[in-house]
DNA sequence: GCACCTCGAGTTCA
DNA sequence: CTCGAGGTGC
């Protein structure tokens, strides 16, 4: 062959070769397959082997390059690459648009785009000739992947037609759901192969992210990524008038475009596209994580402008997404108001379902364990509930290496504290190796494990009293209006009136504190002035009145929330009865109070810390006991008039009633101001039998000599008073004990 | 001892 | 919302 004959020859196959690089969505062009494009490249290699002289550096056959030795490149774009605004439903899109129209004050013709879920990249292309590709980066920075890029055949290395000088077409790198299968087949038969465990990967956009990270060009031309372009970084209008007309010049110059676009002369015609892309996006080979719709008009667009975030003529319909990947910045430990020491995670920030997601919990050591999540990974956060974040997986194939980030370590110690941290026991009946209970006499063994939390055991713990304020003013607590997290943290914090002087102790050291809180000592707090001190003053002043118990639920008394201090208060009536207990078991006595509650009530009750906070409270006025039931009401009429019929009797429903079910009767007779038991004791009063009633219940109440009774029994207790519906209600409200 | 239920604790963002 | 633990009943 003469250096002529390969000129020729060289100029026909890359002719032909450029015709077979995939356009995929120009209209009318021909796809051809795979085996056709290599068997032409192979040609052509071939020749150019012998003539080295004429070997164009944007020959298809540059399309792998050598590998990179170090680092990607960080360099800054151009313009920067701005992200798009986002909206989750039709309402949100309708005041886009009308915004945009009000703006362009002319008739608006709109373009639709789908947005495919990939990689966002700059292809620059100087004299036709493809000198450079980045990432979006933040937008502003972005990183040099541009041996990468030239792997990808949707990626002309050489614009054809009547290209501009300088082009710079941004688009979105990304790859097909068959191709992502296709590699983790293969990958798995390789694996199978040598004899080695293969972890798939996960999904398009993952690998498509760490494949252009890639060192080694020929790995990422394996891979087989996709291109198109939906935007520009240089001046289009030397080129066209319009976005559509632009991408079709840039499907001329063989540049593929955003698939499936279509230009809508009114928005009414768009918005009906956008709902019908909706419903079909599931049968296509891409992910697709919404549409894009732009206005056409370049002129348009100049007049309708950007705000400091985003431009106002381009909006991306998200279909809700209840997943998205992020990184590791943190992993911190946060101690709660009983002390638990919870890991959390301190995200990238990232938006998911329409809110941006920075936190997750990791919950505990168990879950963080598990999931191996180390600073640095990347990770897949979902919203469980539509409401809180969670960390589904780590995808551990993305994690950094060389250093290979450490596995978490939990603290020894209490990070506002430093107490050494301690880990919970619990107590379980011992197994053998077989899982069999272990017995000894007849009695099976308990012994004690680690528990799932680890807490700080300081109970003075700086942290731990900051969580119990603001649980204390919370709205399910004392409910004082304006004391939130942020105010807790000030008012519990040293302070310092300037930088010379010495530290003063924080404004709040007890709940106490809080009620002799003074508006002039609220005011020396920044952003605090005269009229909101006075209301934080009075919002507290006002929470006194709140009742035994809320306050019972305010003292953070562990295991004893809001119902089991109702539970409490209804039997014992008085925060100061519960003072006078002697002995632990007397808090059994209060339905769904066992051993463990009625240790850790025993212990607060009994300690000089307890005592004195109630003391004090009570000292400031706080109400820590229900109204008498004995004092008159408004119309003068004595209490045991006025009293309910089930007052202070405590019963005990066992079988089936033909007139109520569990719940009902339960409300019936607290309704009347009894109580519904769900054991026969000593305290019982009587014992309602239905139908098929629980033989120990029976046998109790006789050993005890408490009464039974039917149901006729029951209603004919409730009597007159039943007719009158307002008593249960007059007490209800006297007791505060029913929101 | 086991199954079931209920409650408490931790948690995020607008 | 979700998990874990405490409480109760069988």
């Amino acid at each position: 062959m003469t250096q002529n004959e390969a000129r020729q020859e060289i100029e026909r196959l890359t002719a032909e070769i450029r015709r077979c690089d995939r356009l995929y969505f120009v209209e009318n062009a021909p796809d051809r397959p795979d085996h056709e494009y290599d068997a032409l490249v192979k040609e052509l290699k071939k020749i150019e082997l012998q003539f080295h002289d004429l070997v164009s550096p944007d020959s298809p056959t540059q399309r792998i390059g050598d590998k990179l030795d170090g680092k990607a490149e960080v360099v800054q774009h151009a313009t920067p690459m701005l992200s798009i605004e986002n909206v989750y439903n039709d309402g949100e899109l309708f005041d886009f648009v009308e915004s945009a129209q009000k703006a362009a004050n002319r008739p608006l013709a709109w373009v639709c785009e789908l947005k495919i879920d990939g990689v966002a990249a700059s292809l620059i292309y100087e004299k036709g000739v493809l000198t450079r590709a980045l990432t979006r980066g933040d937008g502003v920075f972005g990183e040099i992947i541009t041996p990468n890029v030239r792997t990808i055949r949707d990626v002309p290395l050489k614009l054809s037609g009547d290209f501009p000088d300088y082009l710079e077409a941004r688009g979105e790198i990304y790859m097909t759901n068959s191709n992502l299968d296709r590699l983790n087949r293969e990958g798995a038969e390789r694996a199978q192969a040598a004899g080695k465990e293969f972890k798939p990967f996960a999904n398009p956009r993952n690998l498509t992210s760490g494949t252009l990270k890639q060192l080694d060009p020929k790995v990422c031309a394996e891979r087989n990524l996709r291109f198109f372009a939906h935007s520009t970084g240089s001046d289009p209008t030397a080129v066209a008038s319009t976005h559509f007309e632009f991408m079709r010049k840039l499907r001329e110059f063989g540049l593929p475009t955003a698939p499936l676009a279509k230009r809508f002369e009114t928005f009414e015609e768009a918005f009906a596209y956008v709902q019908e892309m909706r419903e079909n996006l599931a049968s296509l080979d891409f992910e697709v994580d919404g549409i894009v719709l732009k206005v056409d008009d370049f002129a348009a667009r100049a007049e309708i402008g950007s705000t400091s975030k985003f431009p106002k003529w381009l909006v991306a319909c998200k279909f809700e997404k209840y997943e998205a990947q992020t990184t590791v910045r943190e992993i911190v430990v946060q101690i709660g108001k009983s002390g638990v020491a919870t890991p959390v995670a301190e995200l990238e920030p990232v938006e998911i379902a329409g809110t941006t997601v920075s936190r997750a919990t990791l919950h505990n050591i168990a879950f963080i364990e598990e999931k191996d999540v180390r600073v640095g990974d990347a990770v897949i956060v979902a919203k469980a509930g539509k409401i809180i974040p969670r960390v589904m997986r780590v995808e551990s194939y993305l994690r950094p290496q060389n250093p290979e980030p450490p596995r978490f370590s939990f603290p020894e110690r209490c990070p506002s504290c430093d107490s050494p941290l301690v880990r919970d026991q619990k107590e379980v009946s011992k197994r053998d190796e077989t899982g069999a209970l272990v017995k000894v006499d007849g009695k099976t063994v308990k012994e004690f494990v680690d528990g799932s939390f680890i807490r700080c055991p300081n109970p003075e713990c700086p942290a731990q009293f900051r969580e119990r304020l603001a649980f204390f003013a919370s709205k399910g607590a004392m409910d004082v209006d304006g004391i939130g997290a942020s105010l807790v943290e000030r008012l519990t914090t040293p302070r310092r009136v300037d930088l010379f002087s010495d530290e003063q102790p924080p404004l709040v050291r007890s709940f106490a504190d809080l009620y002799r809180l003074t508006p002039e000592q609220l005011t020396t707090l920044d952003g605090i002035e005269t009229k909101s001190a006075n209301n934080l003053t009075q919002a507290i002043q006002n929470s006194k009145t709140r009742g035994p118990a809320r306050l019972l639920t305010a003292l953070s008394i562990p295991g004893v929330g809001a119902q089991t201090a109702k539970d409490l208060v209804k039997n014992f009536r008085s925060l100061d009865a519960m003072l006078e207990v002697k002995s632990s078991e007397s808090f059994t006595e209060t339905e769904n109070v066992g051993a463990i509650l009625a240790q850790n009530l025993f212990q607060f009750f009994r300690s000089d810390a307890g005592r004195r906070i109630i003391a004090e409270l009570k000292e400031l006025g706080l109400e820590t006991a229900l109204p008498e039931l004995s004092a008159t009401n408004a119309n003068g009429e004595t209490a045991f008039e006025n009293a309910p019929p089930l007052n202070g009797k405590t019963i005990c429903v066992t079988g089936t009633l033909n007139r109520y079910d569990r719940v009902k009767i339960k409300e019936t007779i607290e309704a009347n101001g009894g109580k519904a038991a769900s054991s026969v004791s000593k305290k019982t009063t009587f014992v309602l039998v239905g139908a098929k009633p629980g033989q120990s219940k029976i046998d109790k109440a006789a050993e005890l000599g408490v009464p039974t009774i039917t149901e006729e029994e029951f209603e004919a207790m409730l009597g007159a008073a039943a007719n009158d519906v307002s008593k249960g209600d007059a007490l209800n409200n006297a007791t505060g004990l029913f929101e």
